[in-house]
Order: structure tokens, then C-alpha cells, then sequence
RNA sequence: GCGGAUGUAGUGAAGGGGUUAUCACCUGAGGUUUCCAACCUCAUGUCACGGGUUCAAAUCCCGUCGUCCGCACCA
């Protein structure tokens, strides 16, 4: 089993790298691993994923489409944690030349072994004879940092500032947080997606697609106030239910629809339950198997530096379950991160209140006249201590204490009793954040995965990329029965109508035997095949082939290109 | 990053110190046939890269890079 499963994916990686759908980066150079080339194939086959992404999010009104730099300077990265966290030490052991995360070897013995420095680490472990977890050893050598990010300097200059290409696109919503509150009116909740690139300089990148030193990955940031019960609708997945795998300490596996999870608090927030339902049917629009998606929550030590609660969308395929969708809870982990890495004001939201409230305040309000000669260059801060006095002094003289420590003394005729009257009518708070994180590598994987199929057909295999339409890269393959008694001409003239018809992608294929020809359009998911025959050069009509059955019918041109379009091309067999 | 295996056309493989590197599929042209990988003829394209040994290296040795397996790593 293991063995066939294997030959399988051997026998798909070589058909992508034939067909030019995915292959090794820079093969001419040696390659690089974990870079990887989408071909003519593979090239059209992710924009379709991509944009099926941006549609499926889009459609909600509130979530809109932001683009930032990959290049991001160092601070930025600093606020949000991962200059941090994507700095660990390695240790290496000198008997056995094992690799082990030095604060991994400290835990234990240090409260925070994230914080601590080369030197303080290497201390610990010596001064501790922590073993070696494989061979027991006691000896290593000085930690070693590793910089899981790329980086690069801004400026040609010697001297330029440090930066970093983004190990994640979500910064880049939170940088925008203060366009994207009034590009929405100052009204929560609304949202941000962003689809591109990240980096991530892997030790050793393998197993393919899953995980590389460049990926492309698609996030949404929702923000949302926290004391506002969101009302999400799970009707509509009433009669779906979902695998969920709670972090252990919680309970075991569970198999119920997300309105249920929700309702029992198995998936803490609703708008988290009601983000994975979507993601959910996203990925079940773009062919992944519903049976072979799960959810799986992370257990508190792998959560990471930023989330409160975050559940994992994982696929299953070649290798196993692979985690594709990162669905965080991030509290307001970020905007707070950068509100005091910066100081800045506008990363947060207005709340007004029901109703005003009201203030009634007593105070004591200095005496201009008299307080201003009496403390001269003080006066200020003595008329600002007296307005924050909680309870007023029973009697005169008392001492005050000021801002800069020193202590005065009031006497009655400096100050007057004033009734005060202030109305609030909302506070400005620090949105929360979840935040749905796509690996598109991946789901692309997976969904090629998932699609190819190996049947008999003629005691041979025969191979059928089975990819739903959405996200097919070539709608239509156009072959002429034959290329003579002017066939080849009326081809290549729908061939050239079809592709300049919008979204629509059509290839011309005239070699072979016809029946070679659907073999070559079935292998790449090419759902429809044109046949233009003799009858084509009597009354116009063609064939029509769907690839999952074979089926044929005779149509008008003009009219499967208008059924493409409009998504009706099944009505018509 | 460590240990083991490995690198030959687009894909999958065989071979191997000595003229022009082999096979199948694939791809292209021509012929034939015409609706599900038919056939015939011809053609294109390959020894990962760099260095060394040698009269001669794709072959032996070393290094680099890549790939696979195991360990470790994987916000």
C-alpha cells in the first residue's frame, strides 16, 4: 500500500514536470531546493486557484483587496515577534552531530528560553550537562543562530537599513489597518485579503510542494470588536458535518457542523467556526475531497507567538495530513504590537456607547489669581494635580503631590469647589484580529492530487486530471478530426475565437489520432474537447466532449462559448 | 545541518576507461486511418556542475549542487 502510494506520487510529479505544469526552479543552474517553476500548465492552473480565492471573499462585501511590499524593514518585523521567533539557536552535539533547537534543550530549566542569548543558553547547557535527546552525550558545541528569514539591506549603500522579505503578507493588513478603517467608514467588523509571496529560508525543504523557500500564500485579516456577539448564520451547513480534532486537553475527535461546534463552545469563537465553514467550501469548490479535510486545533505549546486559539484546515494526500489553512484567533496581538512599538494612535477603533456616559465630578479648580503667583512655573501642574484629586480634602491646608514628586501646599482661598459635567461618548479599542492564512502551494498540491486519477482503459492506464472547471487551466482543447479538406482552418479559427473570449482559455491540438489527442487533453484536466468534423464544413456544428464521461452532443460554436460562459455547459447534454 | 543511497533525452529506465551512448514511451514531419493513447518511415533531443587521475573520463577519485530515505528542524 505504502509502496503503491508512493510509485503513485512518482508517477504525478514526473507527469506535472512532462506536461509543464510544476518544475525543480533554475534545473539548468543544478536547481535550488525548495524553489519550484509553474509551467504554461501550472501557470494558468494557479491563477485560476488564486482567483477563485479573491472571488470566494470578495463576495462577502465587507473583505476587500490590499497589495503590499514583500521587502519589509526590520522594525516592522521586530513589533510583530518574528525577528523573535524566526531567530532560533541550533546546538549541535559534538558526539553525534545532532541538531536540537537550544531553547527546546533549556526548557525547564529557564521560565523563557525565548528570550535568552547565545551565551546564556550555551551556559545553561553546559553548566546543566543537558544530554544529547539521541546519542546522550553531554558535549556541545556554542549555539548557533538560525535565521529562518531572508535578508537584504534598503539602499545600495553600505549602511543601509536591515530588512527582511516577509515570512507572512499579514503585516501588510496591519500596516493598512488605518486606510482600510475609512475606506469602511470607521465600521467594524470588515476585512483585508492579500495573496503573494513569502520567504521562508528552510534548513531543509522536502517533500515537494509542501514546503518551500518561496511560497505564495493568501491571507485575510478580520477585524472585529470584541464585545460585539458576532451573529454568524450556520444554517446553511446544517446537513455538513466536519471532522474536528480538539487540542487533547479538550477532548478527543469529533465529527458535527460548525453551527454545533460552535454552539459548544468546542471552537471558542464564532467567528472563527463561521470563517472555517467558509474555508471549508472553498476548499470544496476547488476540488478537495470533503472527506479528506479535517480541522485540528493547536495544542497550547505549538500555538504560535501571537494566537489565542487556532485551528488548522488539513488535507489529506500524498503525504499524509498536511496542514493547508491556518485559521488564528490573534486578539489584538498585533495592532497592540505596533501601537507601542510606535506609538501611533490610529491602529485602533471607536466604540460609542449605547448611551453618553455622563460624568458628574466635584473638583477643586485652582484660582488662577492666586495659584499662578504662588507657584509660579508649577501652577500648571498644581491645577492639573488638583482636577485629578478623586477625593476632595476635608480641610485646608493639605498637601498635594505633584507629576515631577514635589509636594505643595494648598490653602483654602487658592481653590474653588466646581461642579463639572463630562459626557463620553465611546472609547477608541484595539480591534481583535482572525485571521485565515492560506498556503496556495499547498491547496494547489492537493487539488492536483485529489484530481489525478489512474483508470483502464484498453488494459493500459489511463490518466484523467479530473480539476472542477473553476480551476482548470485550459477550458477547451479544439482538434480537428483531420488537418485537410479545410478542417485545420475552421479549428484554428474557433480555437482563436474562444481565446479571445473573455476568461476563457482554449487550446489547438492537431496530431496524433483524435483518440491520442483527448488522451492528452484528459491527462492536463481539460474538461471539454471541440471536434470539428465534416459535418462542421455542412451545417457549422461541432462536437462537444465532456471529459468525466466521454459523452458527446453536436452544438454551435457560438452557442458552448456562450454556455461556457455562463457556466450552462451541462444543460445542454 | 548530520548519516546512507543516488544523479544518463521531455518522462521512465539499461549500460559503461577507447570510433557515432542504448531502449521504450513522449515530441515533431510525412504517409495511412478517422471519434477515444492504431500503424509505417524519418527526425529533434541526453551522461548534473566544477576540478583531478589518464594518451583517452559519461565511466575512476575529490568537491559543489540537486534528489530520495532516516535523524533533526518546520512562525
Amino acid at each position: 500500500m505504502m509502496r503503491d502510494s508512493h510509485a503513485r506520487l512518482e508517477r504525478l510529479t514526473s507527469m506535472l514536470r512532462r506536461r509543464g505544469v510544476i518544475l525543480p526552479a533554475f534545473e539548468i543552474h543544478g536547481g535550488v531546493a525548495g524553489l519550484f517553476d509553474f509551467g504554461p500548465i501550472g501557470g494558468r492552473l494557479r491563477r485560476r486557484l488564486k482567483n477563485a480565492w479573491l472571488e470566494h471573499w470578495s463576495s462577502h462585501g465587507n473583505i476587500v483587496e490590499i497589495d503590499s511590499p514583500t521587502i519589509t524593514p526590520e522594525s516592522v518585523l521586530i513589533a510583530s515577534g518574528h525577528v523573535g521567533e524566526f531567530n532560533d539557536y541550533m546546538s549541535e552535539c559534538c558526539a553525534c552531530n545532532g541538531a536540537f533547537r537550544s531553547d527546546h534543550l533549556v526548557e525547564g530549566l529557564h521560565p523563557n528560553p525565548d528570550i535568552l542569548t547565545a551565551e546564556e543558553l550555551n551556559s545553561i547547557i553546559t553548566d546543566n550537562s543537558i544530554p544529547c535527546p539521541s546519542c546522550g552525550t553531554a558535549e556541545w558545541k556554542p549555539p548557533q543562530p538560525m535565521n529562518l528569514m531572508f535578508d537584504t539591506q534598503i539602499g545600495a549603500m553600505k549602511g543601509g537599513r536591515t530588512a527582511y522579505m516577509r515570512p507572512e503578507t499579514a503585516q501588510g493588513m496591519f500596516m493598512l489597518f488605518p486606510a482600510l478603517y475609512r475606506h469602511f467608514r470607521n465600521r467594524l467588523p470588515f476585512g483585508a485579503v492579500q495573496s503573494g509571496k513569502g520567504y521562508r529560508n528552510e534548513i531543509s525543504p522536502r517533500q515537494g510542494m509542501i514546503r518551500l523557500r518561496e511560497f505564495n500564500m493568501a491571507e485575510l485579516e478580520y477585524f472585529i470588536d470584541p464585545e460585539t456577539k458576532p451573529a454568524h448564520d450556520f444554517s446553511k451547513w446544517n446537513d455538513v458535518t466536519f471532522s474536528l480534532v480538539p487540542d487533547p486537553e479538550f477532548g478527543g475527535p469529533v465529527e458535527m457542523t460548525p453551527g454545533k461546534a460552535s454552539d459548544e463552545n468546542i471552537i471558542r469563537h464564532p467567528t472563527v467556526a463561521w470563517f472555517m465553514a467558509r474555508t471549508w467550501d472553498f476548499l470544496v469548490d476547488v476540488g478537495i475531497h470533503p472527506s479528506k479535510i479535517r480541522f485540528r486545533q493547536h495544542e497550547g505549546t505549538e500555538m504560535a507567538h501571537y494566537a489565542t486559539d487556532c485551528w488548522d484546515a488539513e488535507i489529506h494526500g500524498s503525504y499524509g495530513w498536511i496542514e493547508c489553512v491556518g485559521i488564528a484567533h490573534r486578539g489584538c496581538y498585533d495592532l497592540a504590537a505596533h501601537e507601542s512599538a510606535t506609538g501611533d494612535k490610529n491602529l485602533r477603533a471607536w466604540r460609542p456607547y449605547d448611551t453618553p456616559k455622563v460624568v458628574d465630578k466635584t473638583i477643586l479648580a485652582g484660582i488662577g489669581s492666586v495659584i499662578g503667583p504662588a507657584f509660579k512655573s508649577k501652577a500648571g501642574m498644581v491645577n492639573s494635580a488638583l482636577e485629578a484629586l478623586d477625593d476632595l480634602p476635608k480641610s485646608f491646608p493639605f498637601k498635594l503631590i505633584l507629576d515631577d514628586g514635589s509636594t505643595v501646599t494648598i490653602e483654602s482661598e487658592m481653590v474653588e469647589e466646581k461642579h463639572i459635567q463630562n459626557t463620553e461618548h465611546g472609547e477608541w479599542f484595539l480591534p481583535h484580529v482572525v485571521e485565515p492564512a492560506f498556503g496556495i502551494d499547498r491547496i494547489l498540491w492537493h487539488v492536483l492530487d485529489h484530481a489525478f486519477e489512474e483508470t483502464e482503459k484498453g488494459g493500459e492506464t489511463y490518466t484523467v486530471l479530473r480539476l472542477r472547471p473553476t480551476v482548470a487551466p485550459i477550458d477547451v482543447a479544439v482538434l480537428p478530426l483531420m488537418e485537410k479538406d479545410g478542417l485545420q482552418s475552421i479549428s484554428e479559427d474557433i480555437h482563436q475565437l474562444i481565446c479571445s473570449t473573455k476568461n476563457l482559455a482554449s487550446y489547438y491540438d492537431g496530431s496524433g489520432s483524435i483518440g491520442r489527442r483527448y488522451a492528452r487533453a484528459d491527462e492536463v484536466g481539460v474538461p471539454w474537447a471541440l471536434t470539428i468534423d465534416h459535418e462542421t464544413l455542412e451545417n457549422g456544428t461541432v462536437t462537444i466532449r465532456r471529459r468525466d464521461d466521454g459523452k458527446q452532443i453536436r452544438s454551435q460554436p457560438q452557442d458552448i462559448i456562450t454556455a461556457l460562459t455562463t457556466n450552462t455547459i451541462d444543460e445542454l447534454f
